[in-house]
DNA sequence: TCTGGGGTCCTAGGACCC
DNA sequence: TCTGGGGTCCTAGGACCC
């Protein structure tokens, strides 16, 4: 039986949820209908686009260049900061109101969803009433658009979306491949990105449909699963289910981009625990404990290395974890100067399934009190107000989401 | 010129085991 | 000097997504 899929995507969301936001608080000027962008703070060197209004994005702006190309793109451009309470506030009506229309739904990120309507289509209604429906009821009752994408499968379903924007319902049925994909050009693919583009190009695809025509053995040969993928992806083949259980997160990280190089090995020592302790909060709240911890750096030159360590022992312990940082840390460290630190835990697993290792340590009981009643206090008053003596500035520098 | 932060998945080489 | 094959796990790096 063909499935039902929907692909709910908003507008340039993190800038329509802050120009909503304006608006309530007493705005003038609906950022939308100007040159506008959504960034970091360049002085801190996080200049980066985070997302851009229609008439942005007529001066050729793209999310995720320097603010600064995008400055040189449009003298008179407007740049905010961005709002994570608001975006998840918006985020979680909008999500709410999905829910009306069926129990199958997957958030795919703080702006999308998919939804299978398959078994929830009302007699006299069809899949593109409700899509346009949905589209509708968004405008009215939350004030920002979304586009709608209406597709046997999840992949068809978002190329839809991601056709001519903004507020625009968009159907993409198994027959309507050929004339409505296969005309785009292949890096408009679901997965093919800037390093995959010129390889395709230079055996000579240049559209979706070029894609889809060769044989999958010889894309299978050339770029392995991937190929397989893409190759499946140009032919509309997408077998994967609308997922309504939130899944436990495979790994949980965070890193900063610092306002400075640093190369004194203590100052990184002191953001390495900011950021350790960020991670391990998250890691405990999520329940989950940690056996691989590993370290990012990434230097002035912009070149990255890692490296990692397994533990015989999972935990959540912000003191072991820390420690095995700073010394995964110093073995990856060599002295070049600093741009970006992160960390990172990987390989989790829930405590009940927990193994008692044949050289499990005695649980430190202690520690565990202290993480769980700064964890407590974090809950309570907030992320910062619990800081570990020295790293105030560094909790200041670094802006905490979540 | 300038280049965020949070993730998922894949690959390739090496260690180690039977 | 030469020297299997299959499997798992670990590690470092990278592509891609929003």
């Amino acid at each position: 039986m063909e499935r039902k899929i929907l692909h709910v995507d908003v507008n340039s969301a993190f800038l329509s949820w802050t120009a909503i936001e304006m608006l309530k608080n007493g705005a003038e000027v609906d950022i939308r209908t100007i040159p506008a962008i959504i960034g970091g703070d360049e002085e801190k060197r996080k200049g980066v686009v985070l997302a851009k209004s229609m008439p942005a994005k007529k001066y050729g702006i793209t999310t995720g260049e320097p603010i600064y190309f995008a400055k040189q793109k449009c003298h008179s451009l407007q740049i905010y900061k961005s709002n994570f309470k608001a975006y998840r506030y918006y985020s979680n009506a909008m999500y709410k109101i999905l829910c009306e229309y069926t129990n199958k739904i997957e958030r795919f990120s703080i702006d999308e969803c998919f939804l299978d309507i398959t078994n929830f289509i009302p007699a006299g209604k069809t899949d593109l009433i409700i899509a346009n429906e949905i589209n509708k009821r968004i405008k009215k009752e939350l004030g920002f658009t979304v586009n709608v994408g209406v597709a046997p499968n999840k992949l068809l379903a978002k190329m839809a979306s991601d056709f001519e924007k903004p507020d625009k319902v968009h159907t993409l049925y198994k027959e309507e491949i050929p004339t409505k994909m296969w005309t785009l050009p292949v890096s408009d693919l679901f997965m093919v990105g800037r390093k995959s583009l010129p390889k395709l190009q230079k055996i000579g695809i240049n559209t979706i449909g070029d894609l889809a025509k060769r044989k999958q053995e010889e894309m299978i040969k050339l770029f392995g699963k991937f190929g397989k993928v893409i190759w499946e992806y140009a032919n509309g083949i997408d077998l994967s289910e609308v997922n309504s259980e939130p899944e436990d997160p495979k790994c949980i990280g965070n890193s900063a981009t610092l306002p400075e190089d640093l190369t004194n090995i203590e100052k990184i020592e002191e953001v390495l625990l900011a950021l350790t302790e960020q991670t391990t909060y998250r890691l405990r709240k999520h329940n989950l404990l940690t056996s691989t911890i590993s370290v990012q750096i990434r230097t002035k030159e912009f070149k990255n290395y890692s490296h990692q360590r397994t533990l015989a022992t999972p935990t959540n312990s912000t003191k072991i974890i820390y420690e095995t940082a700073k010394e995964v840390l110093k073995e990856l460290y060599k002295g070049e100067p600093v741009r970006l630190i992160g960390v990172r835990v990987d390989k989790l697993t829930s405590p009940e399934t927990e193994q008692i290792s044949l050289f499990d340590t005695p649980k430190n009981e202690k520690q565990q009190k202290l993480d769980k009643a700064i964890d407590g206090l974090k809950e309570k008053y907030g992320y910062n107000s619990v800081t570990r003596a020295g790293k105030m500035q560094i909790d200041e520098m670094m802006d905490f989401k979540e």
